[in-house]
DNA sequence: ACAGGTTGGTGCGATACGGCACAGTGCGGA
DNA sequence: TCCGCACTGTGCCGTATCGCACCAACCTGT
């Protein structure tokens, strides 16, 4: 094996624990990638051919808004992998996966991790997808809680209730809405005050009645639509339900 | 079939386009249940036994801090499922599940789930623990970023770092951590000459080393904490390589 | 009809962080 | 050797949000 030490695949630790079998399908196909500062391994929303393991490398997961500023999601190093949403089966992820500190790793293509994925049914597939599109929720939220107002989060909630409801009225008290958005209930209720004299919602003890949906959605921020569609894209079936 | 139509699993989108082979399978164990206001479907770090797919109900996937403040993490409605950990393979997680909009559900218990998740084999069952985990690290990015100081989430973003590295060394500007962050370079630069004044860490332009590990590890939140723990407790093979 | 709890609204000072501008300092290429 | 750039540090001001205290309106049960 004329491979340096630093390209060991089994230095990162999901390839060091594979069993055998599995070890044994993938280790001809494990391609020593350099990876460099800076390096974008996958762009927001493009389908992803590969997968990353870094060996000593260290790899973020990077929203970037619309205006340009950015967070970080998680990061990910020599215990995991990058692709994360390849076996999960929904092929892209909004986020960028970025270089954040210069090494190695090693690269599989996609079409031998589906090996395994495919082994699955489509049951946990569905799951899977599922679990994806919570994921996106997930990142969102970080997002929004660094980058946007109070009010701007305010409206991305009631519009993602709203969405999981039938009617156009929400039973809920500002105060359990400020323990959600982990604000004091104060900051809730002026920007529930703003959304009211706005025309855009009405409540009273509780029951919050959304009268100009699109009003709404345009006060929010992008996280909102960036949830929705990614729910809308993994769980397409879901739609016409 | 004497089930009211409120009752109906079919209301849920993931039911609904379940494989006919798995419906059959699940149908019949699946139970109606009302999901009242407040009411705790899964505890922080309980193992799980059911798995929740709401009708009409919405449930909060919430993180409570030490001190008693919470954030959302993500909403439940009738688009998903309330027990994600565990087709991911990891029993539990460390956020509650909470019920933030009365209504009704279906449960499902444990065992007819892992049927499905165990035609998978043990890769993808590792990769799933591995992408638990990663959700753990967005969860908490989503709680650190709404209630701690940057001072805690820049020793918070060093030690996630350097757990990913050989050394106690970091190729990293502070302009790059703030944009990880989703701070300004300025904040960056205030947190880290603290740190270095307390004698933690040293750097120099784009070097950081970390001279007191522990020391940072008593200045962060517990955010870093949850993470790590849940990372060593879901992929345990990891911690000694 | 009254008491007590729940819900929503207002006021006020403290502060952490953002935006912006600019200065010092060391490295590295021509 | 010198210029330019990258990195870090400082200052100033605006403001969103917090913590806390208190009040007003309304509902519920006895």
């Amino acid at each position: 094996m004329s491979l340096e030490p630093k390209f060991d695949p089994k230095q990162n630790h999901l390839l060091a624990v594979l069993p055998d079998a599995a070890w044994r399908m993938w280790a001809p196909h494990l391609q020593p990638v350099e990876l460099k500062l800076g390096q974008v391994l996958s762009e927001s929303g493009s389908t992803l051919t590969d997968v990353y393991f870094p060996t000593t490398a260290i790899v973020s997961l990077l929203y970037v808004m619309e205006n340009g500023s950015s967070a970080e999601i998680a990061v990910v190093g020599n215990e995991g992998v990058v692709g994360v949403s390849l076996f999960m089966g929904g092929a892209s992820t909004p986020s960028r996966a970025v270089v954040q500190s210069a090494g190695s790793g090693v690269r599989l293509a996609n079409r031998y991790m589906m090996v395994e994925f495919n082994k699955a049914g489509p049951v946990l597939h569905l799951l899977l997808r599922y679990t994806q599109a919570l994921i996106t929720q997930m990142a969102q939220t970080a997002v929004c809680n660094r980058h946007h107002s109070l009010d701007q989060q305010l409206c991305r909630w009631l519009l993602l209730s709203l969405d999981r409801l039938q009617g156009s009225e929400l039973v809920m008290t500002q105060e359990l809405i400020a323990n959600m958005l982990g604000v004091r209930r104060v900051g809730v209720t002026e920007g529930a005050l703003k959304l009211q004299k706005a025309g855009l919602i009405s409540y009273f003890r509780g029951h919050i009645t959304v009268l100009d949906r699109p009003g709404l959605e345009n006060r929010t921020c992008e996280c909102y639509r960036v949830v929705k569609t990614e729910y809308d894209r993994l769980l397409p079936a879901l739609k016409a339900g």
